[in-house]
DNA sequence: TTGTAAGCGTTATCAT
DNA sequence: ATGATAACGCTTACAA
């Protein structure tokens, strides 16, 4: 590799005076500029940021560390804001994945400091409670989409209760009086969240419990997670007689147009649907489209670095820990 | 941050024998081993791999440049792929996004130059046909899911063709005698070699023209692509009667069960549905399950590392540039 | 078995 | 405006 020596002799000027150009540094005659830029166009130059990085003390790198995240087409796009910020920010995003065989975060996090990384961003697949080592006070570290369990690191996750709460308002709003929750496994925060909303909502329009029913579409069977939509979709809707069914992910609404369809019915005019995630293309290519509560990643992973670039400028200063709770959208189609 | 000095001096030995220690080196009497462990634990201390990279010339990182593929839930896999492979040899993926807005693969690949990658991989959202400027001549460079206009680039890329062609003898094998492929927009090399195989088996079948049809479920206007599966898949049904559907992809293979539905027909029974992606869990959501070539994007993901991985050790030697066709994998489940 | 000295490619400091 | 020299934290080579 090209250093800023060789450079230096083939411009015929000192080391430091190519230093200067490299980093725009003022004070060079342009004639010099000129010969510097030259040598480096020839040799092909470029600055080594290892050497840099063991001089001053930024290496610029946020190193992010994910449980299964970026596998998760759904939060992919925490990733996607993460990086996006990062970059704008002249920071580059260092990731890694947990293997999940041997789930080891401390290890990825060992591997972060050994490249000088001056924060953390730890990101969950699902809005959950995790428990962290006390290696993760090493460095400034917030968390996106999770929080810990002692709720002693800045946190970003969705505000699921809000989510909850507003699109069941949406639904009352426009008129529906029987509603069917099919909510996600009630062991993840999320759909304990989205529950406390959607009970918020219904307690807020006086609607009596007959009225409506919350069931899951998830079962935990020795450890793995089972869907079960279709099949308690088709119970509900055949014994509730629901005029709204909200579906706790677009993956499961899928299997509630397919049921609503088999039974004969519309969705949209017969029965509505609504649901959470606005994942990729599913809610466009149903038929109505579905209409559904987006959650907010790619945001959620931008603020992640934004709040963790925060932290490595205040690092001296004892810092209240943060929570963020991110507002969903209503992505309004033509389900509801 | 704690340096090896800092360790030495408090188990009282010289710095050398600390970096012995670090690095495993053989000699260190076990009792100065101890007092060094002790030291580091105490401290803190972590190796700077910025400085050990400037004085041996291993990085150990692989820059992964992506054109969205990051975004692209369906090839997220790629990236995982990738990931543990790297992660298996003891290296570090180093992840790039290209911004869509600005897509400028040298400046990412200055990136990866600044931080002395040892290799790049080039990841694509779908098989396509890509131009690169000489830059990327300066490392070991693999491309994945692409194939570079010139083809002067070691590249890896599902078997299409050998898809199209498997997937449809499969239809053939099983039977059925008038089958309708909706295929992806026919300007990608995906769709262009899925149809040649397609074409092959029917031609090795002897089923005569009027026996298949090839319709496009996406359109291109104004340079963005439009997916009309729903309109076509509606029209072929009803008009050419097949009794099989091959799908381009996952996700429009749910328009086409509900299309069938609506026709007042059963998936698997009145017609047979196939498809190309084993997305995630859209094919075990759908009822009945559906059958599906699963693109080998995790596979690739692995080769392409390990490719690159070959091309550094071979660096000195000039090599013949290979392109990788990886064998796609039928998920056969229950919809033909 | 342990330690010393030089060197890697930068940046920082200070002198010219 | 330019350059010489030291320093960063590590590895390499060699000496003790």
């Amino acid at each position: 590799m090209v250093t800023i020596k060789q450079v230096a002799q083939l411009a015929g000027v000192s080391f430091k005076t190519v230093a200067r150009v490299v980093n725009k540094e003022p004070g060079v005659k342009p004639h010099n500029v000129e010969k510097v830029e030259a040598a480096i166009e020839k040799l092909g130059y470029r600055p080594n940021k290892a050497a840099s990085l063991v001089r001053k003390k930024q290496s610029d790198i946020i190193g992010f560390i994910s449980d299964e995240i970026s596998t998760t087409p759904a939060s992919v796009a925490i990733l996607k804001g993460a990086q996006d910020m990062a970059w704008e920010q002249g920071k580059t995003l260092m990731v890694f994945n947990l293997d999940p065989k041997h789930p080891n975060k401390d290890r990825l996090y060992e591997e972060c400091l050994q490249h000088r990384s001056e924060g953390i961003i730890y990101g969950a697949m699902y809005h959950q409670s995790v428990e962290f080592s006390k290696l993760f006070k090493t460095l400034p570290t917030v968390l996106v989409n999770c929080v810990s369990t002692q709720n002693d690191f800045t946190s970003i996750v969705p505000d699921d209760e809000l989510a909850g709460y507003y699109v069941t308002k949406q639904l009352l709003y426009k008129g529906y009086k029987r509603i069917a929750f099919l909510n996600l496994n009630p062991d993840i925060m999320a759909a304990q969240h989205r529950q406390k909303g959607f009970l918020k909502a219904m307690q807020e329009y006086g609607i009596p419990e007959n009225q409506w029913r919350i069931d899951t579409i998830e079962q935990v069977i020795e450890g793995r997670t089972v869907n079960i939509a279709g099949e308690v979709a088709k119970q509900v809707i055949e014994e509730f007689k629901p005029d709204a069914v909200l579906c706790g992910k677009d993956l499961a609404a899928i299997k509630v147009y397919l049921v609503i369809e088999r039974l004969g019915l519309t969705v949209g005019q017969d029965i509505a649907v609504a649901s959470f995630d606005n994942w990729h293309d599913i809610p466009e290519i149903l038929e109505p489209k579905l209409s559904t509560m987006a959650l907010p990643y790619y945001e959620m992973g931008r603020l992640a670095v934004s709040q963790v670039l925060q932290l490595i400028a205040n690092k001296n200063t004892v810092y209240p820990v943060t929570h963020h709770k991110v507002p969903c959208l209503l992505f309004d189609r033509a389900s509801f």
